[in-house]
RNA sequence: GGGUGUAUAGCUCAGUUGGUUAGAGCGCGACCCUGAUAAGGUCGAGGUCUCAGGUUCGAAUCCUGAUACACCCA
């Protein structure tokens, strides 16, 4: 016996049930045994941070997480599943400084590196809990207690190892670069938090005079370069002028200050109107001609001094010499949008401007270009090299001195203000934040380039534009990766320097240090952790701890190696993980780590939404790219540019130790598939936000819809990369729409089952295993396929179309094209096979063979099907198997995911079978259209019903099935028409596709003859010779053959007829007093089987009827159709008069009797 | 300001190399069926396929431009 199912079911209930079940048993464990030895599936999880509560839109990369790895799995791969955490960074700090009530830098310092950092660690862990709890609860299988941990120190080690690596290839260099400041604070914002603190301020606007040089570039000429600026304050720094090249600059004379200005042509205009001056163009010549120019900057201390090269020049790289700075550049970026065209360039206050600076300082040969001059100090005050009346003072304070500085030189041509959106400290909202050059470690991606390119080109990304698009053009832009961080929760960058000679030197693990001659410093950890024994040991790594472990120069002696007290980007942490996650330190590390990292390299999957296009799959493709790509590349990039761009000697190692060395990897690599989840909005179609409250808490979406509910909802609602908007009432629907219909189809196969005493369990002997229909084959009442009925035949044909379109589409990872197919195949199942079959299951005979044949056939599909969705719903798949293959016990496979996914043989498919029954099915949906339309409901038989078809093809076999459509419909008779003319017209159209490439322009002349023509000669003509040559008014003649045109029906008003794609189908509606009486009688059948149910019959009651009416006409369709109303009701006695005892009495006035009802035994006659 | 994506029914979304009647689910309305029954089914209304050009015999689909929204970057 199967286990009775509950007629709604509870589907978190089950789901908690299921869950049980596979926590005490191991499924999951149980499901990678299965597999040892197989073919790998690679798959790699991109580690949350656990420190933020999870929300709906991590439940759908968890779910799609999970998908690919189940069905992989399923369909025979080794698929290790390794959780995750990325555990460091500012968002830690941030948390962290929330909890104890500060933010700046100072009060960290000022708390302590030491007790700070510790609380990071812990913080890390705050949201563990919730994020195992959905993990477990969605029915993410992944391994969470062999987590990687990116503080823990084999990882920190391994991400060393890879730093290292890069610094003896010379890939690692310190820069400078341009970050958002806040200068009182001391620190560099985020990019998110200088989103923060955008406000409207007006600044001043600023047009100066800088004294345009001859060509000699000595002497000034009459000229005025007019220089637009937003921000006087960084001209004491100005190195250069930029000009648009492309644009038509001109030589103009203001006739009422007598002064001679150089500036874009299309501003000239706007400038005089803003001072009301009369502007003559005496020249206008390209922005090119400029280009190299010099000028007089407006203050001289760096134009003078030593250090800056004055107006000196420098040698470039091919041999000739060039002014290092305070000369006009090229670029395009200079618009004619505002200003004059003629921008004002201070490279150490912007990052567009630093660019410039850096992009000259390539074209000379090293140590002779400009290098970054900058008047300010870091805490935002002028330094000395500033004028005397800024010196010490704060930069924005000092606007309008240096505006009227510039006044009394005469070169302050005009000023404004003007109203921009400006940044201000979030924390400190009086504070304006100003962009400064910081220190910085650099990697240099861009020399690689080239590879990522290719190997980005041979990833499959879903969707696909992300490859060329997205993706693409952010690596063709590639800029060096800014790897360090003033920070303090985060991988220490591995790097010691001499304080003598500041060298450099990388270091790839703790023991390598300890193993450094005359270790200092390890005894800060030691006591610490003596003071507090609970540490981590994973801490010794990190900041303070590893900052005071110093040791001998091996540069000079004497002094000692200090490390650089940068932390790293927290990118690189997750985009190590290929290796990392095994603390992986290159072939001579440890050994496990080797094997598995060989193993599990590169990933087949992965997948994270949109948001990670230039986070993690940049980190891991850049990295991998750079550590594993092919060396040959970079050695020729090497030799290009000799010793062009490190600023800093470092100790330049040709070649590496071997330990060092990775192996390279054909591309692509680290990933191999990657699907692009679209970022889920929350209902209102905003983002997700906390304090809008547009979402739930996913916990409470479990208790009430389920996870299944939720998974089906991500996977078949929409293809994963759209957008998505949460929507708690689609979740909803998504239940009854494809859970439930196959939970109906389950519960009815149980009930019937459960009646019929029809056991699997007692046929079969022995193993049963995963139940395949070899499997059951063994069964005494079970037929092969071939033997049973049509429509048995025929949905075992749409199982095996489905899994082969499932399959297919699941191995390209199209997720949304499976689901339908399943939807599909769930809604035949339903809406026409159980449906078409009812009699069958309900007929007396428990041994009959059709009814068995029912029985197996419906078996076998909720078996496969429930091996088919399992990857889907694993909860409802799950439920499904332990009941109809649990009646086995321990000779049946324990779960449903321990199972192969079904793969269909060919043999299976009768595509012209399903061809047929939809035809059917069509036949049988237009019938009832035509039912509604002519208002005869489906109880009523009627005579017969004519099917008029525009194609032959299936007639034959359609009049030998005509036995369901006459069932379907209630019908008497189903004639196939000859005389459709009666009832129909014809419409003939030209097949556009066909003839479209063949007549070309005639087309339109094409289909106004064919509609002119009589449509029923020309399918007789075409019919008899199978050709008809159709005449054009222009003279052209056109042979038509029978697949050049289409067929359309139209049927003729006055039937009852309806009209579809392929058929017209027209009921008769006389009705005569016998069909009167059929109908009479199945409506009393109907009142009759109400009155059984809300009397509290069992299924299987036999019942005593009495009814008494006055109407004879009611009796005479009762007596003429009583074997039929007794069947139907299970009724032994049928009387006409009332029923004496403990009957129950039920009144009908539609119908006008009384009814009495009693039960007289159940089935087995008790 | 730049890049990428999206725009199709009231809502959420499909729409396969361009082919002439643009689909689904939900919602709404009407009805039917019912021993799967707190389910199920049928039918209906609802579309200038964002707009404007262009290519083509033919455009929701291809091209150009515009608009709106979203994301990323500046």
């Amino acid at each position: 016996m199967f286990e009775l199912v509950e007629g709604s079911a509870n589907f978190p209930e089950l789901e908690a049930r299921i869950g049980r079940f596979w926590r005490e048993q191991g499924i999951y464990q149980q499901t990678l045994d299965a597999r040892a030895g197989a073919e790998k599936f690679v798959f790699y999880e991109g580690p949350p941070t656990a420190n933020g509560m999870p929300h709906p839109g991590h439940c759908l990369t968890r779910a799609m997480k999970d998908l690919f790895p189940r069905y992989k799995t399923m369909r025979g791969y080794l698929c290790q599943r390794k959780a995750g955490w990325d555990t460091h960074g500012l968002p830690v700090e941030v948390e962290v400084c929330k909890e104890l009530g500060i933010h700046s830098k100072e009060e960290i310092e000022a708390f302590g590196i030491e007790p700070f950092i510790q609380k990071c660690q812990q913080s890390v862990w705050r949201y563990m809990q919730e994020w195992e709890r959905l993990t477990e609860r969605i029915g993410f299988w992944i391994d969470l207690s062999e987590a990687y941990v990116t503080y823990h120190q084999s990882y920190v080690e391994s991400v060393w190892w890879a730093l290292k690596n890069f610094h003896e290839r010379g890939l690692l260099y310190q820069g400078h670069k341009i970050v958002w400041w806040w200068a009182q604070g001391g620190t560099a914002l985020s990019a998110g938090e200088v989103g923060l603190g955008y406000r409207e301020v007006a600044d001043p606007s600023v047009y100066v005079l800088f004294p345009l040089l001859d060509e000699k570039e000595w002497d000034e000429t009459d000229a005025y370069l007019l220089v637009w600026t937003t921000t006087p304050w960084t001209l004491p720094s100005n190195q250069f002028v930029a000009v648009n090249p492309d644009l038509e600059y001109a030589r103009v004379r203001d006739e009422d200050d007598d002064v001679v200005l150089v500036m874009a042509s299309g501003l000239v205009e706007t400038v005089a109107a803003k001072l009301k001056h009369k502007l003559t163009v005496e020249a206008t010549f390209a922005g090119s001609t400029l280009v190299d120019r010099g000028y007089l900057p407006p203050f001289s201390t760096f134009y003078n001094s030593r250090t800056a090269g004055g107006g000196k020049v420098g040698t470039l790289k091919d041999g000739k010499s060039q002014r290092i700075a305070w000369r006009v550049v090229a670029a395009d970026f200079v618009t004619i949008d505002t200003g004059t065209g003629v921008v004002h360039q201070a490279p150490a206050f912007g990052e567009v401007d630093y660019e410039v600076l850096s992009k000259e300082r390539q074209r000379f040969v090293d140590g002779e270009g400009p290098s970054l001059i900058n008047a300010v100090a870091p805490d935002g005050k002028f330094t000395t090299e500033a004028p005397d009346y800024c010196v010490g003072r704060w930069v924005k304070e000092c606007d309008k001195d240096i505006s009227r500085d510039l006044k009394h030189r005469d070169l302050l041509y005009h000023q404004e203000q003007y109203l921009h959106e400006y940044p201000f400290c979030w924390r400190a909202d009086q504070d304006p934040l100003i962009q400064y050059p910081r220190e910085s470690w650099f990697i240099r991606t861009s020399q690689f380039k080239e590879q990522m390119l290719e190997n980005n080109r041979q990833i499959n990304w879903l969707p696909e534009h992300i490859r060329d698009g997205r993706f693409g053009n952010f690596l063709e832009s590639n800029v060096d990766w800014s790897l360090s961080r003033e920070r303090y929760w985060g991988t220490p960058l591995p790097i010691w320097v001499c304080e003598k000679t500041g060298t450099q030197e990388a270091i790839a693990s703790y023991d390598e240090l300890l193993a450094k001659p005359g270790v200092q410093g390890i005894d800060v950890w030691a006591a610490a952790k003596k003071k507090n024994p609970e540490l981590a040991e994973d801490l010794k790594v990190h900041k303070p701890y590893i900052d005071a472990v110093t040791y001998d120069s091996p540069f000079s002696p004497g002094a000692r190696m200090r490390r650089v007290p940068d932390v790293i980007d927290c990118w690189f942490d997750s985009g190590a993980m290929p290796f990392a996650q095994w603390g992986y330190r290159g072939p001579d590390g440890p050994s496990g780590a080797v094997k598995q990292f060989s193993e599990q390299f590169p990933a087949d999957f992965i997948s994270e939404a949109l948001d990670q296009t230039r986070g993690w799959f940049y980190s891991l493709l850049a990295i991998s790219t750079l550590l594993f790509g092919d060396r040959k590349a970079e050695d020729q990039g090497r030799k290009s540019e000799v010793g062009s761009r490190k600023e800093v000697p470092t100790t330049a190692c040709a070649s590496p130790t071997s330990g060092l060395q990775p192996p390279t990897s054909p591309f692509p690599h680290p990933y191999r598939n990657c699907i692009v989840l679209g970022l889920m909005l929350g209902e209102d179609g905003q983002k997700m936000s906390k304090q809008k409250r547009n979402y739930r808490e996913p916990s409470e979406i479990f208790d009430r819809y389920g996870a299944d509910a939720l998974r089906w909802y991500f996977f078949a609602n929409q293809p994963p990369w759209t957008s998505i908007r949460y929507s708690e009432k689609a979740i909803k629907e998504s239940i009854p729409e494809f859970l439930l219909r196959l939970w109906n189809v389950y519960s009815f196969f149980v009930i019937y089952a459960n009646i019929d005493g029809f056991d699997p369990a007692a046929e079969l002997q022995g193993k049963v295993g995963p139940l395949e229909p070899a499997n059951l084959a063994a069964a005494a009442s079970y037929r092969p396929p071939r033997e049973r009925g049509e429509l048995d035949r025929w949905i075992l044909s749409e199982l095996a179309r489905t899994a082969a379109a499932v399959v297919e589409r699941m191995d390209a990872y199209d997720n949304y094209a499976a689901c339908g197919q399943l939807t599909r195949f769930v809604d035949a199942l339903s809406n026409w096979y159980v449906r078409r079959s009812r009699d069958r299951f309900w007929s007396a005979d428990k041994r009959d063979r059709d009814k068995l044949d029912a029985y197996w056939t419906l078996y076998e599909c909720l078996l496969q099907t429930a091996k088919l969705v399992a990857p889907f719903v694993p909860f409802t798949a799950e439920a499904l198997w332990q009941n109809l293959a649990g009646v086995c016990g321990d000779r049946a496979t324990a779960s449903v995911h321990l199972c192969d996914y079904p793969v269909p043989e060919g043999a299976a498919i009768d595509v012209l079978l399903s061809e047929r029954m939809q035809l059917v099915r069509e036949i049988s949906s237009l019938g009832r259209a035509a039912r509604t339309e002519a208002k005869l409901k489906v109880r009523q038989p009627l005579a017969k019903v004519e099917v008029i078809l525009a194609d032959a093809k299936h007639r034959d076999w359609l009049a030998a099935h005509a036995a369901l459509i006459r069932d379907e419909l209630n019908v008497k008779l189903v004639e196939f028409s000859t005389h459709a003319e009666e009832y129909i017209t014809y419409q003939v159209q030209p097949d556009f596709k066909r003839l479209g490439p063949r007549v070309g322009k005639l087309m339109p002349e094409v289909k106004k003859a064919i509609a002119a023509t009589d449509a029923g000669a020309l399918l007789a003509s075409l019919k008899s010779t199978g050709a008809a040559a159709l005449k054009l008014p222009g003279g052209e003649q056109v042979e038509l053959t029978t697949e050049d045109i289409q067929v359309r029906l139209q049927a003729k008003p006055g039937w009852a007829a309806a009209q579809g794609e392929q058929c017209v189908i027209v009921l008769a509606t006389e009705i005569t007093p016998e069909l009167e009486r059929e109908g009479l009688a199945r409506d009393v059948v109907r009142v009759i089987q109400d009155f059984r149910k809300s009397a509290g019959c069992e299924f299987t009651d036999r019942i005593a009827i009495g009814l008494v009416t006055e109407s004879g006409e009611l009796v005479a369709a009762i007596q003429e159709n009583l074997e039929y109303v007794m069947r139907e009701v299970l009724a032994g006695e049928f009387v006409f008069e009332k029923l004496t005892g403990d009957a129950q009495f039920l009144e009908s006035p539609q119908l006008g009797f009384v009814l009495y009802l009693k039960v007289i035994a159940d089935d087995d006659g008790k």
